[in-house]
DNA sequence: ATATTTATTAGGAATAATTACTAATAGGAA
DNA sequence: TTCCTATTAGTAATTATTCCTAATAAATAT
């Protein structure tokens, strides 16, 4: 029989993402290590990937080569993308699944991504300064 | 006086982008190579940027380390993703632009992403073959 | 036409993000 | 407890993309 086994790893990772705001891996990977040094990057891939396939995290597709960003809510919903900072924003925007309706030709579709690319409101501050 | 420089090789790779259907940077650059081998990687790279920056082509996140995919129709619309083959497809839906109407909370939105992302009909039938 | 300026290129090195690999470890069922 | 095997740590490998530099070639001015 197949188990899924609730590692202590799999637990400080899932915290992480809850505690952190739409961190990228490399970010809950440095949280997770000031409390246990040992944790290996590939560790926190792994179960991130894991996580986001079982449906418990979310995940934004921040596009270009950038780092994927995860998020504490699974449901999924439009992001805000700041192409200065990088970080990811919730997108005020209802929550819909479009999945639910769409007539896609024979294509079976599983999941969507909706992104929204700009500049926040910081990064808009720090530039009118230059 | 900058002028942008109408070179060879962005018309080759321009080119590529029309004759093939939704082609990643490296399949372009195969393509481009078959009749002008000295084109350099980097060259079709860096014009992939720019004329996706001077929204001369469209572009498909296709996420998750996946490479990028590129589209002759530069106006913004939702994409089909095969997990599997990793093909971008046109969604049927009316082309939106959602920029216009978001309010986002002082976030100045510049571009956005919709990409579906599933299994395609073909490869569909290929799980059904094994 | 010819000269001049500088955007662009080729080619390869460098970087960044992620995955693969392997022996050792540790959940959890029996 | 014991045993099975999912999971881990640590590192190597891979993949996609960008950076770097001297040489080249568009486009403008002469």
């Amino acid at each position: 029989m197949v188990t899924r086994r609730n590692t202590l790893q799999r637990q400080l990772i899932l915290d992480a993402i809850r505690e952190l705001d739409h961190p990228a891996a490399e970010e809950i990977f440095a949280h997770v290590q000031k409390t246990h040094p040992h944790i290996s990057k590939a560790t926190v891939y792994r179960n991130l990937n894991l996580l986001y396939e079982e449906n418990v995290i979310g995940k934004v597709e921040t596009g270009s080569g950038a780092s994927d960003r995860f998020d504490r809510c699974a449901k999924r919903h439009p992001h805000l993308i700041c192409r200065v900072c990088g970080h990811a924003f919730d997108a005020d925007m209802p929550p819909c699944d479009p999945t639910k309706e769409l007539n896609a030709h024979g294509f079976c579709v599983e999941d969507f991504h909706i992104e929204f690319v700009g500049v926040c409101p910081d990064c808009i501050d720090k530039q009118k300064g230059e």
